[in-house]
DNA sequence: GCCGTTTTCGGCCCGACTGTTTTCAGTCG
């Protein structure tokens, strides 16, 4: 059993010890015992195999034990045993908004209740809300909980997310009651994935800009409104919450519902260790609970708040307690990429595969937004539901890029089109011979029919690394965000490969993809691999995933230096050669 | 269940909102 399915387990225990009513601390260290396994870098059969598993975060006795026995055996009986106890009707319940673990063992003990159909049957009929600590409320809430499950997905991905804030964020800020305003949560911190949508707000009158926010266009409902917070759902099911706070408060504000949860812990622990107390609110020279203005430790911005705790000032994107506090004791945080740094992108397409942009609008599109040079790199035949080229269209296709090139020598300008292809890796090779592949200037590589074993794709993959035309591994995963899981792969070894043989891996920034994982990053820089931030661009207004990516990389702990397109194109040029000599 | 230059036992981040309550439990972020 792999890495992320024993951390999906832990992360399960957790979930059913709560609703069987568990010790909360004791449920805790399950999920701490989860997140601390999805970063791991290594191995984790290779930890088990040297015994080195308590030297994980929040591995005891009992969760090392439990993990090696997931790892050498596939199973766990204690998990087992577990999950026959409590109907899988409860998890599920325990999903819709309002419900958590002893509302559901409220609702499974006195009403018997073990499925969310039973429970919709329950609502209906009003024996929910005559139970104790439920009411008419509460019922109708559950109701709509489940309407609304039915209707929209509850996770959105970072681009969705991002289209729809970022309107809401102008609009605020053109309020002219609004002094400072931003994003936060999960979407400041550029997850790949979205709950909701997070604003923050400073105004000396926080009920105008609430108004203002709840009758935004594409405000379907308001699912709540205090004196200082609302929260609505807006047009295709996204929740958006506002929090609206004094200007002196605003920083504080900001870092505490930027999160993560996790980060801000730590920080909170760092405030006590000095004596302070952080909250949403301030930072108190005091033990006790004080909103005491004589107390507070003036912070202008989140710069000072990180300062006065003793460190240098954590992108949001580094938010999630995986080395940041390390790194930022020290100032020694990398200098993240900026994504006006990205020179162009490496994988694209045209109408000549399964692009809907000729190569005369590909190369005007890139040229008009400031690009030093864009690849083109059509499928290769193999991929024939794709269109994909054959040698002798590939050949054609070499000329008329030559003709574009041209043109754009004669007028002056500097812009390039390379020539290039996304080769299939096959079962037995790549799609094209070696020779074929010498006379591009970019190749990418990549798996668009997997095998079902994970050794397998590896073995693939790391063939296609070690051939010495091809510069970039492509989408090394091909998961497809909230619709399709990554095919079986042993990463940690085809990053290996890529750091023995000079490979190049694609950061693909397709808002379905963003694959490879910011997870993998920091790892796979320190070996030495290098990244490309490709669009994958199908369409005129895929340019725009350069940004997106940028930001994956950024949370991947990457720097200009990493990233290969940032290069000029002689520079560009000399690398893509380096590969093959 | 984990953890320790205060501790091997007794803690474990913190506050707001909601709904059901006359003082608070549960949920959420």
């Amino acid at each position: 059993m792999n890495r992320d399915e024993v951390a999906a387990i832990l992360e399960e225990i957790g979930v059913l010890l709560e609703l069987k009513g568990e010790n909360p601390f004791k449920t805790r260290a399950y999920s701490t015992g989860a997140r601390s396994l999805e970063s791991l870098e290594e191995p984790l059969e290779k930890l088990v195999a040297e015994n080195r598993l308590g030297e994980l975060k929040g591995f005891g006795e009992a969760l090392q034990s439990k993990v090696a026995t997931l790892v050498t055996t596939g199973t766990l009986p204690y998990y087992e045993e577990l999950k026959k106890s409590v109907p899988a009707g409860l998890l599920e319940m325990l999903r819709l908004p309002g419900v958590g673990p002893k509302k559901v063992r409220k609702l499974h003990q006195e009403l018997g209740l073990t499925t969310v159909d039973a429970l919709e049957a329950a609502c209906r009929d009003g024996r929910v809300a005559a139970l104790d600590g439920f009411g008419e409320k509460s019922q109708q809430k559950i109701l709509e909980g489940i309407a609304f499950r039915r209707q929209f997905a509850s996770r959105h991905r970072l681009a969705q997310a991002l289209a729809v804030a970022e309107p809401i964020l102008d609009a605020l800020r053109s309020h002219p009651e609004v002094l400072r305003c931003s994003t936060a949560g999960s979407l400041r911190r550029w997850k790949e994935v979205v709950g909701d949508l997070d604003f923050v707000v400073s105004s000396k009158t926080p009920a105008d800009i609430l108004d203002f926010f709840v009758s935004l266009p594409g405000v379907e409902s308001i699912s709540g409104r205090g004196d200082t917070k609302a929260s609505v759902i807006l047009t295709g099911g996204i929740q958006a919450d506002l929090r609206v706070v004094a200007d002196s408060e605003f920083p504080f504000a900001l870092a505490y519902f930027t999160g993560s949860k996790e980060h801000n812990i730590v920080m909170r622990q760092r405030a006590i260790a000095r004596g302070l107390r952080l909250n949403e609110y301030g930072l108190f020279r005091s033990a006790e609970e004080t909103r005491d203005p004589a107390k507070l430790v003036r912070c202008q911005t989140e710069d000072e708040i990180f300062r006065a705790l003793d460190l240098e000032f954590i992108p949001p994107e580094l938010r999630e307690d995986l080395g940041e506090f390390v790194a930022a004791e020290s100032a020694s945080l990398p200098r993240l990429l900026e994504w006006t740094q990205l020179k162009g992108s490496l994988h694209n397409h045209s109408t000549w595969s399964d692009g809907r942009q000729s190569l005369e609008d590909v190369a005007a599109r890139a040229h008009e937004i400031g690009c030093a040079y864009w690849a083109v790199t059509d499928h290769s035949k193999s991929s024939f539901q794709a269109n994909g080229l054959d040698v002798a269209r590939l050949r054609q296709q070499l000329q008329a890029i030559a003709a574009i090139n041209q043109s754009y020598q004669d007028a002056g300008t500097d812009f390039r089109l390379l020539t290039g292809t996304e080769v299939d890796i096959l079962k037995d090779g790549l799609d094209f011979p070696d020779e074929v592949l010498a006379q591009l200037e970019v190749v990418v590589a990549s798996l668009h029919v997997p095998a079902r074993e994970e050794a397998e794709n590896t073995r693939r993959l790391i063939r296609a690394a070690q051939n010495p035309y091809v510069h970039m591994l492509g989408h090394p995963t091909g998961r497809l965000l909230l619709e399709r899981d990554a095919y079986p792969v042993d990463l940690h070894a085809v990053i290996e490969a890529c750091a023995e043989t000079g490979t190049w891996i694609e950061l693909n920034a397709s808002s379905y993809r963003l694959d490879l994982d910011w997870r993998f990053w920091r790892s796979a820089a320190r070996k030495g691999v290098r990244c490309v931030i490709n669009c994958d661009a199908h369409r005129a207004d895929h340019a725009g995933f350069l940004r997106l990516g940028a930001g994956i990389a950024r949370k991947g702990w990457l720097t200009r230096d990493d990233v290969m397109n940032t290069r000029s194109l002689p520079e560009l040029r000399q690398a893509l050669n380096a590969k093959r000599a």
